[in-house]
DNA sequence: GCCAATAGTAAGTAAACACTTACTATCTTA
DNA sequence: TAAGATAGTAAGTGTTTACTTACTATTGGC
């Protein structure tokens, strides 16, 4: 018989804090997410906190990089299954819609971090992944007007814009509902609205 | 000469509350409004707020009317300028769009308030609200779909998240420029490519 | 098996928060 | 013009916040 063994390596710990801080915006506002409570949640002490992380900006700002690494590789790797710039856009789409319906509280942390004025580490680190998010579809849309995917006047930024709102929409929609499984459910639709809008009709 | 008569009515001090919070609003998170800087915004005393509101939530939820009012009044106004159904949306996204411009503050504080856990009557008020907007665009696009003037085979409900979500896309992308012109330009190329959708294509 | 490093605790701290209370000054109106 | 109502102030209250400090217990390397 052995009791709990909490004690654990600062790594460790880090990991399970950006973990922890990331489940609890899952079902709380991120301004509700104390370090009391993150602590709590881990069976901690709040001050144990300190011992890994200097602030808690900097807890944010851990966060936000795994949310970066994630999507993004997440995106890419997603962007890499076909060849064909309309099934890469598909597949983007899916696989972001999946990971806000796995990880429902980054897309909040996302938007929660950008209202905030100024220039903080945290909120330069969100723009730099909205920034790469963007540069990826603008890619792949400017080679689907070469390949004649989709329609020749077709504005890249406005789509690009667009695709973000798409999905911006259905987090939002998910939130009104509190249903996560609508989400994936509709992404598909609602993506499919999208795409005739990018292969483009009477303009 | 006068000397500032500071005293107004509750009535009055109320309205102004609003848009003191709402302007607040336009450049800093609503977790950052305190009760104290609304009263030194206005010129006041702290405690002389809650001779006109009773507690904060009180004031929250003033302005989630006003926002309700304005903006779904706003709406209507612009869906009865034209009897074509897709001249309703265009001027509806164009208000909507313009409201926001106008009003930055107020999607942060739809979205802010939406991602609060429970049932508020703050968060009850702008779930009506996101209601009736979405009821008024269904029954558009169903009308639309008689006059054949969309496609037949577009699903409404993802039509209508779709365009929320422009709108949304379109706000992520001021915040992520600071830049509320741009929007508005942008506003007009992104909803062609939205209405391009709805006409349908190659599905 | 000792010992330095370090993950943990418990109990602080000052600042900020929403809200209150006691009192004052200014309106309205009878 | 006296009086009741009320918008204002100044200085509180208790709670919560991020963060600190002094101390303890565990761990890993020599």
């Amino acid at each position: 018989m052995e009791a709990v063994r909490p004690r654990r390596s600062s790594e460790a710990r880090q990991s399970e804090i950006v973990q922890v801080v990331l489940a609890l915006a899952g079902d709380s506002s991120p301004a509700d997410i104390t370090t009391a409570r993150i602590a709590a949640t881990m069976g901690l002490t709040q001050g144990a906190l300190f011992r890994h992380f200097p602030t808690k900006e900097a807890i944010w700002l851990a966060v936000a990089e795994w949310i970066e690494e994630t999507l993004l590789g997440a995106i890419e790797a997603a962007s890499l299954t076909s060849d064909d710039p309309l099934q890469q856009l598909a597949a983007m789409f899916r696989a972001h819609v999946d990971f806000a319906a796995t990880h429902p509280g980054a897309p909040r942390l996302i938007f929660n971090e950008l209202q905030h004025p100024g220039d903080s580490p945290v909120k330069r680190r969100i723009r730099g992944l909205l920034g790469s998010y963007r540069g990826t579809l603008l890619q792949i849309l400017k080679y689907a007007k070469v390949r004649k995917a989709i329609a020749r006047d077709l504005n890249e930024e406005h789509a690009a814009t667009l695709f973000i709102g798409a999905i911006q929409g259905l987090v939002m929609q998910s939130m009104l509902a509190g249903n996560l499984q609508d989400m994936q459910r509709a992404a598909e639709g609602v993506f499919a609205v999208y795409l005739s809008g990018l292969r483009g009709g009477t303009a």
